[in-house]
DNA sequence: GCAATGAGCGTC
DNA sequence: ACGCTCATTGCT
C-alpha cells in the first residue's frame, strides 16, 4: 500500500508523540495521525517511528485523542515499532516531573528509565506473578521501637514514610527484604535500590529467602540488553512484586507500587552521572508522593538530606534505643595527629602503625578475627618518594606516608601525611639527604605487603578497585581495602583501622565529612560490639564532628549539625542550587538572557579544570542558589534559557545541574 | 512588476 | 534533513 493511501484511524486518530531527540525546544508532544492499519498496536506508552522535519525518529506514543491542537495539517506515524506499552502512564507522569526538576527534558529522563528494546525478548511470553506471599516473620525490627509500626504500617497498606538508622552488625538486608515481603504480601508492588552490584546480590538473595524467586526481580545495567530487556518487561509485564536493583531501577515499572526503599542514600552512585542527573532519593521520594506508596531510606549513616525529611516532618525517624546501640557497637578510639606515636613493638614500627592501632589489631588476631584496615582508594592521593633516591618519604613523627593534599594543580600546598596529616614543610631524605620529592602511587596491594611483614602468620588479603571481595571467612587475618569495598566478615571483625581519615577529611567538598561519616560507619557497622572486644581505630582529630559522631556512634546528632551549617551557609539542601557549566562566552550569554526568581543569587563564575575530553578547551562554572520554594521556578527558567539556545543553534553547549554533588 | 533563486528556520 | 517562508536579485 502506497503512502496516498493511508486512512485516518476511525476512534482517536491523533497520537501525542514524545520524539527521543536531545533538543531542549522540541521537549513537548506533537501530534501525529494514526493510519488505520496501525489503529490497534498503537496503544499509549508504544515505541513508533515519526518522520520528524524530514528524519525518521524514535518517540514514545503518549497518548490517543480525538483533535489536535496543531493548527496545521498532521503527518501519518510512520510506523509502530511494537505494541508493547514500555512507558507506563505513571512513569511517564514521573519522568515529565523529574525532567522539570532537573531542567531536563523528557527524553532524557526516558533514556534513563526504558532500557533499549530486544525485539527476540519482547516476542518470548513473561511469567504470571504468584499469588502475594504470606506476612513474612519481621522479629528482626523490634530492636528498633519504632520499627514493628512502621511495619504494621506497611502491612496496612498506609502511607508511611520512614528513615532508618541500622545498627552496627545489622543484617540490613534481611531487614529489606521484610519491609518488602510485608508489602508484597498485601499485593503491591516494592522497588529496592542500593548503590552498587553487591548489595543488590545481597539483598537479592535475602528477598529470595524469604520470597523465593518467582516474585523478585534483580535489574541491573551490566547484565547485557537481551536480559536486561528480559527482567525488565517481566516487571513492566506485571509478573514480579519486588525488584532490586542499582540506580535505575527508581524508574522500573511495577505495578501497584507500595513501597521504595534506598538503601545508603549518601553513596555518590545514587547520582545519575548522565544528564540531567537526577537522585535516586529525589526520584522516589518524588515517586512516593504521586503513588501514595511509602518511602524508606536506610543506612548506618545519616544525610543531610534525610535529616530535612525527618525536620520537616515528611518522614519518621526509625533508630535504635541508646542502650540497644551501646550492647552492639564497636568500641571507637580516635587519635588525633598531635597524638599519634608508632609502638614500641618493632614489628610495629616496621609497619609504620600508630601505637593503638598496632595493640587493637593484635588483640583481635589473637581472638582468633580478622582486622579491617581501610586505606585511601589506589590513586586517589598519590603517594610520595624521594625525588633522588626514590625511597617512599615517610612521616617524621609517624612515618605514615607522606602524599600531597589537593589536586594536581598544587605545589603551594606542603606534603602531609596519609595517616595521621602532620605537613611536612622542609623534606630532606633520611637516605640520601635529597630535598626533592616525586609522586609514586602506593596502592593497597603495597600497605598489604607492609602490614603482612607485621603481623607474620596472619593472611593478608586485599579489597578494591577491580578485585573486590564480598566476604572474607573468620579467624585472623588482615583486611585491606579502600572505602567501599569492605568484605563481609560473618563473625564480625575483631578491629577496623581506619587509615584514610586525613585524605577523606582534606576534600574541599561540601559532603566532606558527612561522606568520611558514612565511610567509616560503612566500615566500623562490620566489627564486633565492644563488650565482645571490638576496636575501631580512626587517624583523625577526635574534635572534629565526624569523629566524635563515629566515637559517639550518633549519625543523627551529625546529621542535624551538618544540616544546621548548610543552613547557615546556605548551602543545599536547605537551598535549592543550580550549577551552570559552559565556556566563558558560552556561559556569559547564558546568564545575560536568563531570567531568575526574585531572591536568586548567582556566584561566580569561576574557572573549572578543563574537560578530559577536550584539554584546551576553557570553562568555567557559575552557582545559582535560590531558596527551596522557588526550586522549581528556577528550574523553569533554567530550561527555558537552554532552549532558547537550542533553538538558536548555538554551537557551544551550556551544562545545568540542579543540586549537583559536587559543588565546586 | 514579478518570477526565479537561496538563506533561515521550524520541525505535527 | 526536508520543505516552507520570505527577502533579494534580475529581467521586463
Amino acid at each position: 500500500m502506497g503512502k496516498g493511501e493511508r486512512l485516518p484511524a476511525a476512534q482517536r486518530s491523533v497520537a501525542r508523540i514524545c520524539v527521543d531527540l536531545p533538543l531542549a525546544h522540541l521537549d513537548r508532544p506533537f501530534d501525529y495521525r494514526v493510519p488505520e492499519q496501525f489503529d490497534a498496536d498503537a496503544v499509549p506508552g508504544c515505541r513508533v517511528r515519526v518522520r520528524f522535519a524530514g528524519q525518521l525518529v524514535d518517540g514514545y506514543l503518549l497518548d490517543r485523542v480525538d483533535e489536535s491542537e496543531h493548527k496545521g495539517k498532521l503527518a501519518f506515524l510512520e510506523r509502530v515499532v511494537s505494541a508493547e506499552p514500555v512507558l507506563a502512564p505513571e512513569i511517564a507522569t514521573l519522568a515529565r516531573l523529574i525532567a522539570d526538576r532537573y531542567a531536563g527534558t523528557l527524553a532524557d529522563i526516558l533514556r534513563l528509565a526504558i532500557p533499549p528494546r530486544h525485539a527476540r525478548v519482547e516476542k518470548q511470553d513473561t511469567p504470571e506473578p504468584p499469588a502475594p506471599p504470606a506476612m513474612p516473620d519481621a522479629e528482626g525490627w523490634r530492636r528498633y521501637p519504632r520499627g514493628p509500626a512502621y511495619l504494621d504500617a506497611l502491612h496496612q497498606g498506609r502511607q508511611a514514610h520512614a528513615v532508618w538508622q541500622a545498627l552496627p552488625l545489622e543484617d540490613w538486608p534481611a531487614r529489606l527484604a521484610e519491609a518488602a515481603a510485608t508489602v508484597a504480601a498485601t499485593g503491591r508492588g516494592v522497588i529496592l535500590v542500593v548503590p552498587d552490584h553487591r548489595d543488590l546480590a545481597r539483598v537479592h538473595a535475602a528477598c529470595v529467602t524469604i520470597l523465593g524467586e518467582g516474585d523478585v526481580v534483580a535489574l541491573a545495567a551490566e547484565l547485557g540488553p537481551a536480559e536486561r530487556y528480559r527482567r525488565w518487561l517481566i516487571v513492566r509485564r506485571g509478573g514480579a512484586r519486588v525488584v532490586i536493583g542499582t540506580r535505575a531501577a527508581a524508574f522500573a515499572p511495577v505495578a501497584e507500587p507500595g513501597l521504595f526503599v534506598v538503601w545508603d542514600d549518601g553513596d555518590d552512585l545514587h547520582a545519575e552521572p548522565r544528564t540531567p542527573g537526577p537522585h535516586v532519593r529525589d526520584v522516589l521520594a518524588q515517586r512516593a508522593h504521586q503513588a501514595g506508596a511509602s518511602l524508606l531510606l536506610g543506612g548506618f549513616a545519616r544525610t543531610a538530606e534525610a535529616q530535612l525529611l525527618v525536620d520537616t516532618g515528611w518522614a519518621h525517624e526509625i533508630l535504635a534505643a541508646r542502650d540497644t546501640l551501646r550492647a552492639v557497637a564497636p568500641r571507637v578510639i580516635s587519635i588525633g595527629e598531635d597524638d599519634v606515636q608508632l609502638a614500641r613493638d618493632p614489628a610495629a614500627r616496621a609497619a609504620r602503625l600508630p601505637g593503638v592501632a598496632f595493640e587493637a589489631a593484635r588483640a583481635a588476631l589473637a581472638a582468633g578475627a580478622p582486622v579491617l584496615i581501610q586505606v585511601p582508594r589506589r590513586g586517589y592521593v598519590p603517594a610520595l618518594a624521594c625525588g633522588q633516591c626514590r625511597a617512599p618519604a615517610r612521616c617524621r613523627r609517624c612515618a605514615g606516608p607522606l602524599a600531597l593534599p589537593g589536586h594536581a594543580d598544587g605545589g603551594a600546598a606542603p606534603a602531609t601525611c596519609r595517616w595521621c596529616g602532620v605537613a611536612e614543610a622542609a623534606f630532606r631524605c633520611p637516605n640520601c639527604g635529597s630535598r626533592k620529592l616525586r609522586a609514586v602511587v602506593i596502592g593497597a596491594r603495597r600497605t598489604a605487603e607492609e602490614l603482612g611483614r607485621a603481623f607474620p602468620g596472619a593472611p593478608v588479603r586485599t579489597s578494591g578497585g577491580a578485585e573486590v571481595l564480598a566476604e572474607v571467612p573468620d579467624g585472623p587475618a588482615m583486611v585491606v581495602c579502600t572505602p567501599g569495598a569492605e568484605p563481609l566478615a560473618p563473625g564480625g571483625y575483631g578491629a577496623a583501622l581506619l587509615l584514610d581519615g586525613w585524605a577523606l577529611l582534606s576534600r574541599a567538598d561540601l559532603r566532606a565529612t558527612e561522606e568520611a561519616l558514612r565511610r567509616w560507619m560503612t566500615a566500623a557497622a562490620l566489627v564486633r560490639p565492644g563488650p565482645a572486644g571490638g576496636r575501631v581505630v580512626v587517624i583523625a582529630e577526635s574534635a572534629l564532628a565526624p569523629v566524635q559522631a563515629l566515637v559517639r556512634w550518633d549519625p543523627v546528632w551529625h546529621a542535624a549539625q551538618e544540616l544546621a551549617a548548610r543552613a547557615e551557609l546556605g548551602f543545599p539542601p536547605v537551598t535549592r542550587m543550580a550549577a551552570v557549566d559552559g565556556t566563558p562566552n558560552a556561559l556569559n550569554d547564558f546568564l545575560d538572557g536568563l531570567r531568575l526568581p526574585d531572591g536568586a543569587d548567582i556566584l561566580g563564575p569561576v574557572p573549572l579544570p578543563p574537560a578530559p575530553g577536550s584539554p584546551g578547551e576553557e570553562r568555567e562554572r557559575a552557582l545559582i542558589r535560590i531558596g527551596r520554594e522557588n526550586g522549581r521556578a528556577l528550574a523553569t527558567m533554567l530550561a527555558e534559557a537552554v532552549s532558547v539556545r537550542t533553538a538558536r543553534k548555538e554551537p557551544e553547549p551550556i551544562r545545568v545541574r540542579l543540586d549537583p554533588l559536587e559543588l565546586v
